[in-house]
DNA sequence: TTGATTTACTTAACGCTGTAAAGTAAGCTG
DNA sequence: CAGCTTACTTTACAGCGTTAAGTAAATCAA
């Protein structure tokens, strides 16, 4: 009516164009809506409790409608478990930046470690102890910032070597023994009756104190 | 015919005790038949994959009759569970007794631990990641053979600290720190894509170097 | 504006699971 | 020989993940 041709072709086709948009981003909200769900009743279950139904039933959709956004229940805890690996990776870089000795530096991202566990039982056991095979698989898009947790502590032993405030020793050496030595604890404490939460953190820091004196030069 | 009432009746009274031993060696049998079926099919399929009605069908008898044994899947699996810990707790005692010095005999245990994760990593899986939980239980009758592993690692640590060869500290870090170093690279190991097999020994021995120059007087 | 097509979702169904309750056949007992 | 106990099976239920078929609404081409 109060345009000629062409106009009215291309505000046809920026009408198209935002309708487009709008459903895509209702997808992607939806989308979110189910992560949050899946997030929700995972941290309320477990890994073991967990289950597709229910999530379709706290969002109120049928159950296999997950399949339309989710390839199945396993791709679903998959990226569960990818919001714990970037948190995760975020208090494992915080504690790597702070100022201060090698040392200290490496017992800050250990305690963050640690903490992490202790603060999201259900998700380390997810990421670390039942799927920790997801390590193994390339980070999915939408998920860059998932830091290479074991590079962050990795690149902490590297700069201790490199000032000279850790004795020289190999490299993967020195990473695995505070690695192994730290998701022991937290593992440990997760599965088993012992180590309860209340020692943790001492028995922690005493470990890096026997350790530590001799990664000293 | 051929005997006075009381001789009949001692007879009687024998052939009916014979027939409910047989009757009791029978239950038993089946029991164990159950158990181990169960255990050969948990070392196929892992603990998700563990199915009462595939132990029931490899023994050619119905789902429910294993009710009849035991108190349910997870009851089963307790059992399977348990002659890994007998087994495994004979690992570490054969290694503790080892002549040789603390810090030796330290490192055997150690060892052992490592090995028999590496060679029943499901069995390993389910005792100390899984179900880790079972250690709290009482160890229940016609097990009492299962040995506290932790107990035999504790013990080596002790004498080493008795004899002197140990620097003096608290036994209970230095127990924990052993524990929780080897507990870290085995699951760290079967969990994730980290820390394969090949490299897995060599990195203990190493790591055993690191600490135990300081552990040493 | 209308008819065809695509999109987004649901319903129905399959085979599997653990487990409780009811049924059954054999053996033992008085 | 009747009655009870033992040992096991059959049936049934509620839940699970997942596939395939069906449906209603939105979009598009004419």
């Amino acid at each position: 009516m109060s345009g000629e041709g062409t106009a009215t072709s291309t505000r046809q086709q920026r009408l198209q164009h935002n309708s487009a948009e709008r459903r895509a981003q209702k997808k992607l909200d939806l989308r979110q809506s189910m992560l949050g769900a899946a997030t929700a009743l995972f941290e309320r279950d477990g890994f073991e409790g967990f289950s597709l139904r229910q999530v379709a039933e706290a969002i109120g959709y049928s159950p296999t409608s997950i399949y339309l956004y989710f390839r199945d229940k396993e791709d679903l805890l998959h990226h569960v478990a990818l919001e714990g690996f970037r948190s995760f990776g975020q208090d494992l870089q915080r504690a790597a930046d702070q100022p201060g000795s090698a040392r200290e530096r490496l017992c800050a991202i250990g305690l963050a470690y640690l903490r992490f566990g202790l603060r999201r039982p259900l998700h380390y056991r997810l990421m670390f102890m039942v799927r920790g095979d997801w390590l193994g698989l390339p980070t999915p898009s939408g998920y860059d910032s998932v830091i290479d947790s074991f590079g962050v502590l990795e690149q902490a032993v590297q700069r201790g070597l490199d000032s000279g405030e850790l004795r020289p020793g190999d490299l993967q050496v020195y990473t695995s023994l505070l690695w192994a030595n730290v998701h022991g604890l937290v593992s440990l404490h997760l599965a088993t009756p012992y180590f309860p939460a209340e020692v943790l953190e001492g028995l922690y820091l005493q470990h890096q104190e026997v350790i530590g004196r001799n990664l000293s030069p």
